[in-house]
DNA sequence: ATGGTCGGCAACCGA
């Protein structure tokens, strides 16, 4: 079972992106955050005519996630379980025999800014929606755009970061503290060298070819589950197209 | 040094 994440930057600009990504790898599901389009406009239909289910929650110009699917979504469900739920940041669904939490992680802004508060209490919001609603034998992925680099080899230049919102050490610690549920991080567990990179800044000129970036979007397994991850690979095509994300799609694959 | 480039959406905000 494939299982992959993506951050598109605005689904409707990357529409053909995504169509062939799903057409050159078949993935059994595909998450993508920052949709960036409202419900009702929604770009249901090619993904459908592509073969896939698709579960959406949006709002205008910001956020949105979205879940694609090659057989039904179960247990679908929008947002954390207590206020404000932002439906547009989280989406879970059971896939299969797999739990699927897809998130959108606030990005924090600036240290000092309340949103950065608002991001590490996020972090300790998602630790309970974990504990309330699953086991550590379930089958469990939680997926997305963390905003956030786990360790000093997740970022290109760690000394130059130590106040950047997706490196200081409260994001980290949050980061750490809701992973310590019982996470597998399977992309660093079958790749523990450094220089491997999810996201590259569009303002960075060549960004991919000199190796300036982050590594801030997951693929985070139950134990249950990392037991049966047999790979996992970052496929930095979305982000060199003519038309890139900044991010590029990360992918798992388990033996189910 | 505080940029640079995107997308959404109609002036700048967010990343």
């Amino acid at each position: 079972m494939l299982i992959a994440t993506f951050n598109a930057n605005s689904i409707r600009s990357r529409m053909d992106v995504i169509l062939r990504w799903l057409a050159d790898h078949k993935p059994d599901a595909l998450c993508i955050q920052e949709t960036k389009v409202q419900d009702a406009e929604f770009p249901r239909r090619p993904i459908e005519d592509a073969g896939y289910h698709v579960v959406f929650k949006g709002q205008k110009a910001y956020n949105g996630v979205a879940l694609l699917s090659r057989t039904p979504p179960a247990e679908v469900s929008a947002g954390l379980d207590d206020e404000p739920r932002d439906e547009p940041r989280l989406l879970h669904a059971k896939i299969g025999p797999v739990h699927i939490v897809n998130t959108y992680v606030p990005q924090g802004r600036d240290i000092h800014h309340e949103m950065y508060a608002y991001k590490l209490a996020w972090f300790g919001r998602l630790r309970r929606f974990f504990d309330q609603r699953f086991k550590k034998t379930d089958l469990l992925v939680w997926a997305g755009d963390l905003n956030v680099a786990a360790e000093p080899i997740d970022v290109h230049s760690p000394e130059l970061y130590g106040n950047h919102v997706c490196y200081h050490e409260g994001a980290r610690d949050a980061f750490a503290k809701c992973r310590a549920w019982g996470f597998v991080d399977v992309f660093r567990k079958h790749h523990p060298e450094p220089g491997h990179y999810t996201f590259f800044d569009y303002r960075t000129p060549d960004a991919v070819n000199k190796g300036v970036g982050w590594r801030i979007d997951y693929l985070l397994a139950s134990p249950a589950l990392a037991e049966k991850c047999t790979g996992a690979a970052i496929d930095l095509k979305p982000r060199l197209e003519s038309k890139p994300s900044d991010h590029t799609v990360l992918m798992a694959e388990f033996d189910l």
